[in-house]
Parts: structure tokens; sequence; C-alpha cells
DNA sequence: TTCTATGCAAAATCTTTGCAATTAG
DNA sequence: CTAATTGCAAAGATTTTGCATAGAA
């Protein structure tokens, strides 16, 4: 799915559960569109708050983001720091998940065939209809082991 | 490693740390070494309200749970959920990661060889010297399935 | 016009910190 | 006696909610 497409099918999905097209929520999804890991509402707040977006009131990034969740245009992603992170829900092509520094906070998104069959091996074997997973691997980066 | 042997190697690890034994490190080590799996800082204050064990309070609680993670001895487990838990660290041979319902909010301990595999070998690839993984599988429990 | 979307400010929730009293070594 | 430990209350940080206004259909 490409960036266009997502935006094209989130607001789809929006109509579908009849809402109305608003600015501020307009603003969230191409944001979210062009971003290809996870940011926390306030980077989200923080980016819209530049040219030439619109800026956007925290309490409607939360509700926008929750609204999203549901309809599961967005996932959230929590990497074990202070804020939970939100990312655009994407087809299994373009599915990641994420390394985490322990030193700088620095998050990188990566994805592994064979991780993702071991996941779905181990899915079917489990008391739990799974619906998705998460996997984070925390470590030090290269920066920060050379620095 | 045995629940009794991890009181002890937290108690030695402490010790060398020069730490002295509180009473209400004490009762938090002791009820962590008595769960298999996660519980939030609030759940240990509660379970800690009741007998015989002592009342601790919630700074304490959180400031105990974070000098047991510096320590490595128990560690953080993020899941989708609003608050942080924490249960004891322990070797190779317990290592278990998450399945929660988004249903009930029910988190259930699992291991699976193949997954650890995966893990091991990705955690090579990875721009990141991996020090730890957090896998967590999200879905409807089997009570959730059938209500 | 009617109902949704949004901003602002206040509230709620989880976590951390300051400080004085207690306790271990 | 000296320094670590603890409890309490207040402060911080993130997220949610109430309500009035603006905006889409």
């Amino acid at each position: 799915m490409s960036q266009t497409d997502w935006v094209s099918s989130a607001e789809a999905a929006l109509a579908a559960a009849g809402r109305r097209r608003g600015g501020a929520r307009h603003a969230v999804i191409e944001l979210l569109a062009g971003e290809s890991c996870a940011l926390t509402a306030l980077e989200i707040e923080d980016a819209l708050r530049g040219q030439p977006a619109r800026r956007v009131s925290r309490a409607s990034v939360y509700r926008i983001l929750d609204e999203l969740e549901q309809l599961n245009l967005v996932q959230r992603v929590e990497i074990g720091q202070a804020m939970v992170r939100y990312e655009r829900a994407c087809g299994q092509e373009e599915h990641h998940h994420h390394l985490v520094c322990d030193e700088c906070g620095v998050v990188i998104p990566f994805s592994d065939p064979g991780l993702e069959r071991a996941i779905s091996n181990v899915s079917s074997r489990v008391p739990l209809a799974v619906s998705e997973h998460e996997i984070v691997l925390h470590g030090a980066c290269r920066d920060c082991l050379a620095g």
C-alpha cells in the first residue's frame, strides 16, 4: 500500500464510519502518511505546528489517533519509553518491528521474514486468537557503541 | 533459577551494590518471587496491603522497582495497556513472552523455542547490539471468544 | 439546520520527587 | 552515629474529558 493509497483508504474508512472531513484530522493523516516510523502525540503536534500544515491542538491529536486506531488505520507502538507512539497500519508487505537504543532512545524499524514465519507458527499454537503482534529489540545502537 | 534462588541473588546483588536491607524492599522482592507473570505497580501495592506482608507506599514500590530494574533483577513489560508491568528477570530457561487479550485485558505468559531461535538469528543481522527483546501477541482469549 | 469536529482548559491517571522521620549497619 | 530506606504529600508528565464554538453536509 502506497502512502497515497493509505490516505485514500483512511478517508474512505472514515467516511464509511459516518465521519465528516475535518481539517485537523486531515492534517494528522497526511503527516502519518509521510512518516515511515512511529511518532508520539507530542511529535505529531510539533510537526504540525510548522508550515505548511495547520496547527492541531493536543487534545485533537489524541482524539484523532484514538479514532484511527479503532478503525485499524494506525497502530500503537509501545517501546518501553515514556510515551506511546503511533504509526500508520499497512499491508503485510510493509509490516515492520522496532529496534530501540536504550542509550539515546532512537527508534529504528526493521523486518525479517524468518521472524514473521516463527510468529505465525507460534500464533497457531497459543490459547488466543492472535490478531496482531509486536516485537521490540532493545540494545545499543552503533552511534552509542562508537561514541 | 528457582524462586528462592532469585530472592537470594537479588538480595546478594543489592548487598554488593551497597544497599541496606529495608523491609519494604524485601516485601516487594518476596512478592515478585512468587509471581509467574508481570504485575503493575498498583497491583504490587494492593497485594502487599493484605496479610501477612507489610504495607508498602506507592512511591516506595516505584523506587524499588526502578532499583531492581537497574540491577537487572526485574524486567519492565509494556504490553499496550495503560500501565507498565514488572516481572522478575530470570535465566533463559524461564524466559517467556506475553499474550494479551484486547477484550478483557488478561495477560498470559508463553514461550516458544522456535521463536527464540528466530529472534537470536535476526539479532545478529541488525544494526544494534541487542541486549533484550520483547514480544507481545494481541488478540482475543478463549473466554472472550466463547462469551 | 443539524450533527460532527475542534480548541481550550480542567480533570484524571500514572509516575517521580522533596523532605522529614525511621531504620539498618 | 551515619547513611540508606521509607512514607507522605506535592509536583510532573502524559492522556482524557467537558463544554462552547466553528465547520461540514
